[in-house]
DNA sequence: ACGCACTTTCGACGGATGTCGAACATCGCA
DNA sequence: TGCGATGTTCGACATCCGTCGAAAGTGCGT
């Protein structure tokens, strides 16, 4: 059978009205995705397994996924990769100065250790 | 055998540098407990039947519980109630701007329903 | 002294969560 | 065409979470 252009089932995002609140605050309450999150905030895109998280391939994949659902990123294909992006847009609109409010506690949270 | 002045447990709170990011996200991401929160802003405290949420007494001592082990809330006994405050001071100083963005952000969820 | 009102603690239960390994799908390259 | 790299999905598992009811503790008022 002939190969469509898009063969994969569409990455589901809400809608940037949609973001909910408590969604967001449980995707961020995690270190892991927080850790993803912070470095995303530097960097325009990156692809999935470059981030220097130590978990299994699969839960990454699965963190990945709450931060999308919940909103916190977006997530776009290439190839056999997967870029994600911070949604700092939509979310700056949605609830604006949490992004910002949340990494900035990151930071005093993580204190002078582990820093950037 | 004399009761002392002090019988009950002491209620523990982390100190005010010792409050943890990831627990006070986890704390608001419920809406029992953000609604709690959201009360508790505007008025300096409250004794915890007197909050308009339905649950059960039982839940709502264990929400009561995570608030206040996450450093979010103080409680204070007088009598047999317990009276629950913000910790504004300590958060604002822990993680500056964090209380009132969230809960800006917060009304925007709820958006102009149940508002206040 | 008795009982009522306010809360907590305990035990239980169903559901969600973070984690992993194994298997599968897709793409690029030799 | 076949292999390796990249990621996902699935099933499993232990743990945690929110919820409740029953029981117990404490103080106030009758």
């Amino acid at each position: 059978m002939p190969r469509s252009t898009r063969r994969r089932p569409e990455l589901s995002h809400p809608a940037p009205e949609e973001i909910d609140l408590y969604d967001v605050l449980h995707a961020l309450s995690d270190p892991t995705r927080m850790t993803i999150v912070r470095i995303l905030r530097s960097e325009p895109e990156r692809a999935c397994g470059t981030f220097p998280v130590d978990v299994a391939p699969s839960t990454l994949s699965h963190h990945f996924k709450v931060l999308r659902e919940s909103g916190v990123i977006t997530q776009r294909e290439e190839a056999n990769r997967r870029f994600s992006a911070l949604r700092v847009v939509d979310l700056e609109r949605r609830f604006p100065g949490l992004l910002d409010t949340v990494l900035a506690a990151l930071a005093r949270n993580d204190g002078a250790a582990q820093g950037a």
